[in-house]
DNA sequence: AATTTGTGCAACCGCCACCTG
DNA sequence: GCAGGTGGCGGTTGCACAAAT
């Protein structure tokens, strides 16, 4: 919350934004004890002051033990392709083909990765055939498309805490 | 070195479907 | 049948960081 915002004296404090080391912890302690449950309770029980949904969405997209991200492998990239031709936008549909993937990271990874290179590649349709690049989808391709490595570590370098580093802490106790 | 522009991703929003009382 | 609460989904936004100028 960048703004100072008008809000009900009566109504409790919501917090909105990026979650917090603690928040995460609070969150994965609380569902390693009792579960998943009514979301909304959950938040309140824990003493987070974050809504149900945004509980749901941390702990589904980010936090569960059995959550992949990143290094979206070629085989995984083809799935995507080929489901999303069948289905077209239905992500969580395609997420649940994936194990351990999400539908949040499929829709970014499409959007960002994906359309837009289908997006160019239309560009270039619009061109004289003698400027006609490769299409998109070769075996060639593929391997140029699964994000780099290095990318890969940049995009995991910002989060300084690995899941793996919250689960072995959760094994401690 | 400083500034601008582009990119990737986490998180929020709004809508809809389902469930329960 | 209806209303309120909740979960799930897809679209969108905001921000941090990288790359380009």
């Amino acid at each position: 919350m960048t703004k100072m915002e008008k809000r009900p004296c009566n109504e409790p404090e919501v917090r909105k934004g990026p979650w917090t080391m603690e928040e995460d912890l609070i969150l994965i302690n609380y569902i390693a004890n009792h579960g998943e449950g009514v979301w909304n309770s959950l938040a309140r029980s824990a003493g987070l002051k974050r809504t149900g949904k945004s509980c749901r969405l941390r702990w589904l997209n980010y936090l569960r033990p059995d959550v992949r991200r990143g290094n979206i492998t070629a085989e995984e990239h083809l799935l995507i392709i080929e489901m999303h031709a069948k289905w077209g936008n239905r992500w969580s549909k395609i997420a649940k083909h994936l194990s351990g993937r999400t539908d949040n990271e499929i829709k970014n990874y499409w959007r960002t990765r994906i359309h837009k290179h289908i997006k160019q590649s239309e560009n270039f349709a619009t061109l004289p055939l003698s400027n006609f690049e490769e299409p998109v989808f070769t075996n060639q391709v593929h391997s140029s498309y699964v994000p780099a490595d290095n990318a890969l570590s940049q995009s995991n370098d910002h989060n300084i805490w690995g899941m793996e580093d919250f689960w072995s802490m959760q094994l401690l106790h």
